[in-house]
DNA sequence: TTGTAATTACGAAAATCTTCGTATATATTT
DNA sequence: AAATATATACGAAGATTTTCGTAATTACAA
């Protein structure tokens, strides 16, 4: 279940905003760029085909809803990148993503809580 | 600059092993999945016009080059799935890497060390 | 030097992903 | 009810990526 580019647009905007129709999602996309309506139809078609979505067909104007939890394409895709760009290693992902920008003080404690929680197992 | 899959690939094979011909490319990369050893050439010729390699033409066995550093491909590729698959939030990213998997005790004094640094700041 | 093996060059088919035009159906307005 | 607006369905063109067959070239061996 390997969700393309465009279709992360898609899952991102339904996760932030909820379920939507094509008509507010097609609109909150042409925010980020310009896209036709019928093209956000057939790519939520097609996601929906593939089980990415299911839509609530009752109403005129079907409600689209992910099916896919964040967390879990996240994961997902996190595992693949580590495979094919970081050869496996796990360590160098992590440095990457905290040595290139300014990271909160949160954030911080929240990570050392975090390896704390490792060190003791 | 933007890899595709296949393209990682071939990078990530040449980054381990260093410069190769196509016939010891492809010999590796059969043990990852069958290929003909055409489409490892074509690969690596594309890969050549659009500048991601550099090769020695003076043996009658080309040897293939990469011309990206891993550390610049992987920070690219790591801000990119920052933006398109954590909406931007950074540390639910680092927290994803670290707590989904196995994480040595090297792997976890090399963080502390550098949030050590970050702290300092 | 003639034939065999290995390599590169070239082009195009196959597969996947993205985009949208047109037709059809359904609702809304005048 | 007729005209207008809005929605979905369908198919296909366009773009990109992946794959490999065939031809041409170069080295090597008989």
């Amino acid at each position: 279940m390997k969700p393309t580019e465009s279709e992360l647009e898609i899952l991102q905007l339904l996760w932030e905003h909820g379920p939507l129709t094509v008509r507010a999602l097609n609109d909150k996309l042409n925010k980020q760029r310009r896209v036709g309506y019928t093209t956000s139809l057939k790519m939520m078609q097609i996601m929906t085909e593939k089980g990415m979505l299911t839509r609530d067909t009752s109403l005129r104007s079907h409600v689209y809803v992910p099916t896919l939890q964040p967390a879990s394409v996240q994961s997902n895709i996190l595992d693949h990148v580590l495979k094919t760009v970081f050869m496996g290693d796990r360590s160098k992902l992590v440095l990457q993503a905290l040595g290139n920008q300014h990271v909160s003080h949160e954030e911080l404690s929240e990570l050392k809580a975090l390896i704390q929680k490792m060190e003791e197992k």
